[in-house]
DNA sequence: GACAATATTCACCGATCGGTGATATAATGA
DNA sequence: TCATTATATCACCGATCGGTGAATATTGTC
């Protein structure tokens, strides 16, 4: 019983992470969430929560939304050289496109002190460790096929070295980096998969 | 003719340094700015200035100061492999010192809204020239007394490729990442120059 | 010593920050 | 119909934000 919310929760969230991806945690304020939800704050704080209640529901909503649409390509059993390829590339022209020049929420909030709260630290390094793993899971495979020469021990040095890569790419994306720097960034790096 | 000021105006712009470079420009309040110069904000707006005043003073000692310790030895005229070796060493043993665990203020802040103010984003770019440059001058360099056999029109190519891994050992430093991490994306970096 | 110029000190400003108390409104079960 | 339960609305809180006006204190010049 009791009355219904107005409002369309799944559409709130949305709006929520992209308010925290444009501006980050500290220069994102309880007006922006309101501007960007429609919601007022008294709305806000009985549904979604208070701000870093909201804040780690749009950390949640951005690993799973970037997690799909970038990482999982590279965490599928015939992942390879291809895909690691086409996902440096992606981030190159997604920084040239006014929609994806925001960068990764992960790796821009992760220079801010919300970084070292206990609650968002082990998010972070969560997700830092399945970018990571990503390019492993794609290198190993790779290896294995024969798509690139690499001695097993170097494999976990190589996937870090992506990792930097993938990692630079979103700051510098963000930061407005020209698209040519960037792609000349990606396709060393793809260069020297073999 | 009037009143001297009583503060060492090298000591207190180093300390003005000091508050931005451990919270960037957003999260750096006055307050913070007071009690680290241990001048009241009277004082700060009489002398170095208001708040972005005070933020391009310290983007002005940042680079001189990150430039003359970690580029400047790459910016030699005898500049090689062993220099650009050296340099992401360093950092990665910085991010593992707390005084070092601050990352690149350029970097950082690149991430804030302060970095498309218009008199932010020229000192953000330039520095970014700047250290991709340092590294383009020690891999011609290196071509040049046969270091490494890469063929001139890579050059560019790499010298971007390790601008990239400077970013992210500097984000990824500030960010807490383990030192175990940053040594192998540093030595991967290392180990593609040949 | 009088005066002008500069620095320091202290109190204060309006705006915004994140967060809440009180109340009106709507939907349910009895 | 009516009490119950939950949401929506509005006004408001103290704290902090960056910035400033006005008075006081210290200096050099004449």
């Amino acid at each position: 019983m009791g009355r219904h919310i107005t409002y369309d929760p799944v559409e709130v969230r949305r709006s929520i992470l992209g308010a925290f991806w444009a501006s980050g945690y500290a220069e994102t304020s309880l007006a922006d969430l309101e501007r960007a939800t429609g919601l007022n704050r008294r709305q806000l704080y009985n549904g979604p929560g208070d701000k870093k209640a909201m804040f780690l529901a749009a950390l949640e909503d951005f690993e799973a939304v970037a997690g799909r649409r970038f990482l999982a390509p590279l965490e599928r059993d015939g992942a390879g050289v291809d895909d690691i390829a086409a996902l440096l590339r992606a981030f190159v022209a997604l920084a040239g496109s006014p929609e994806g020049s925001d960068g990764c929420l992960v790796c821009s909030v992760s220079q801010e002190t919300i970084a070292s709260d206990a609650d968002v630290r082990p998010r972070i390094d969560a997700y830092f460790d399945r970018i990571e793993g990503a390019y492993r899971n794609a290198l190993e495979g790779a290896s294995r096929r024969g798509e690139i020469d690499l001695p097993s021990a170097r494999i976990r040095a190589a996937s870090l070295h992506l990792f930097g890569i993938h990692v630079a790419l979103c700051v510098l994306g963000r930061a407005g980096c020209p698209a040519s720097r960037l792609s000349g960034m990606a396709e060393a790096a793809i260069d020297s998969l073999g």
